[in-house]
DNA sequence: CTGAAAGCGCTTACAG
DNA sequence: CTGAAAGCGCTTACAG
């Protein structure tokens, strides 16, 4: 069934069924119902590669998984963000198209050769450590692109992220509330963008609040993991007294700090408070509930759906957009309001 | 860039140029060297909706979401799945294309129609509960299908799912090494096939082991979340001795059910001994640790996607994949293997 | 071993 | 308000 199909069943030419379909104002209104009604009585359905073909659109948007994070989709963060955005872009008209980076890298092929060979519209670009050349590429061409924790800068692109800093200085000045004034840091090393922010905004509200951070407070600790906490927290003890509280830059790094502390016989929060960082599901279940900092997933991948629509459909420019991010007060802080 | 610079580039017409892209045989070793050369240096690439107009193969995977689950895919276990069918499809080379259910059910529009507009080569239908008749009509046509967690029966499709009546019977024959004999059961409403099974998995496997199944410790929790779980868990209790030992069809309900022992002063596992299902990360972080059933997620995506892969490419009925389950062995079931 | 030409199913100036 | 025709970029019998 097609469009010439429905042209003779109506008696019309196709050029007139296409114009109906694309809802051109310019056609009898007697004509448009009975092409409608036969369209659908047949459930004829135009198809998508001839449309693309002939107007360069396909209503895909290409979604890359950049960098470490390459092989899977499975970081909750990530999922979150996505969700959002899908629903979104959803309502907007688009369908997703995840370009599965097996194929490619065995052959070498890259981004933009991928999204140039499905005609996409946009792509959303989510990014982890260490990313490949093939994503800049892609930003630096003539095919929109919207960033998620990654710093996006071409002329067709826009990136958004929490605003880190905001995430160390939400936690140091909540700590600094609680009466804490010796803080101590767990993070990986920065090799990403957001890590680096809240690496650099945690010493920058300690200085804000003029509290000193004592150098074998800040420790870096490899991975992301709960294995990499749990190790580098027994670094920490080991090489001294730990400090009164604690931020780890990850919720697994906390959760495996919090049992390197309870091994060494010091309780949480009353010896150490701890925080940590992305309100992963498990905080709730950990003993005790870990006190974290929420990114605003549904603000972001909505927000990202908004961009890349703009960035498609008219001129723009290269932006970044920061998300508020929000803390949750659980018990590992010590916070009276948790209780 | 198109096919037609190609070959004018290199002195040949399209349809060699068209040939050599497909690996005829049949071409000169020269001429092909020298197309090839040509089209590396103009870093062509051909178009996906030509190709698909012409040949009405797309190298596209459907993903459908269906029934409960519609809105999004944050759950753990298909996130997972999908993630090992994405690794293997793409090997084989298809990329993932997500149907946005929004505009979708706005407009009315169904799974089938939307395969065919985008000619999809076939579709992967992942489940909750409550399927859409819609899911069924694709089901039914002549699309290929692999469904995950529902029972696909068109001729072109196929299904995998978890023995979850071995989930059951693991799980009790645990509880019955370690001692128990008095074992209770929460679960929802069994309204989808693999709940029914871990219920009546559950009851077969009671009975087996010459156990009686006390009607008070076997109760239904309306959802799947651990509100549901720790709701339940207090009716349980507070309808008289609580079991020894409780099976819950989901981690969060165990989850829930703990946090309700734990408040009316029971200890887990001295007390009441509790396993779970699916192995979502919280088990980890829990306290105690939760043992829990693990669906072997990968081996079920990976396995979809071969099963797939057949379904497009060869003559082959209908049939039904069990994949086998795993015990996790942590603490909350007062095993010696954890200690 | 290579090429001319029809065809896939749409859209869009353009003419009337 | 409607239609004839070219064009989008490929593939594939078929002829040579």
């Amino acid at each position: 069934m097609n469009i010439k199909h429905i042209a003779h069943l109506a008696g019309v030419s196709v050029a007139t069924v296409s114009k109906i379909i694309n809802n051109y104002p310019d056609i009898g209104e007697e004509t448009r119902q009975r092409v409608l009604k036969i369209m659908e009585e047949t459930k004829y359905r135009p198809s998508s590669s001839a449309r693309t073909l002939s107007t360069k659109k396909s209503h895909l948007i290409g979604v890359v998984f950049a960098g470490k994070l390459n092989v899977d989709f499975s970081h909750p963060f990530f999922v979150q963000v996505i969700n959002a955005f899908k629903k979104q872009i959803g309502l907007l008209g688009y369908d997703l198209l995840f370009f599965s980076n097996e194929k490619f890298l065995e052959e070498g092929e890259d981004y933009l050769a991928r999204s140039n060979y499905f005609q996409v519209d946009g792509c959303i670009v989510i990014s982890g450590d260490e990313v490949e050349r093939s994503v800049f590429d892609l930003d630096a061409s003539d095919v929109p692109c919207i960033g998620i924790d990654i710093e996006l800068t071409g002329r067709h692109s826009c990136y958004i992220m929490s605003d880190n800093a905001k995430i160390s200085l939400k936690v140091v000045e909540h700590f600094y509330m609680l009466g804490y004034r010796d803080i101590g840091y767990i993070g990986p090393e920065p090799a990403s963008l957001p890590m680096k922010q809240r690496q650099s905004g945690f010493e920058a509200a300690m200085q804000m609040f003029g509290m000193k951070l004592a150098e074998s407070h800040s420790l870096y600790s490899g991975g992301y993991q709960e294995e990499d906490g749990y190790a580098t927290m027994l670094r920490m003890i080991d090489e001294g007294k730990p400090p009164r509280a604690l931020f780890a830059a990850t919720d697994l790094l906390a959760i495996g700090a919090m049992r390197a502390l309870r091994e060494r016989g010091l309780r949480v929060p009353e010896d150490v408070a701890v925080v940590g960082c992305d309100d992963i599901e498990a905080c709730r279940y950990t003993f005790p509930p870990l006190t974290t900092i929420k990114q605003d997933t549904e603000r972001m991948g909505k927000m990202a759906a908004m961009l890349l629509f703009d960035l498609m459909n008219k001129q723009m420019d290269n932006r970044c957009i920061q998300v508020e991010p929000e803390l949750v007060v659980r018990t590992s802080c010590g916070s009276e309001a948790s209780r």
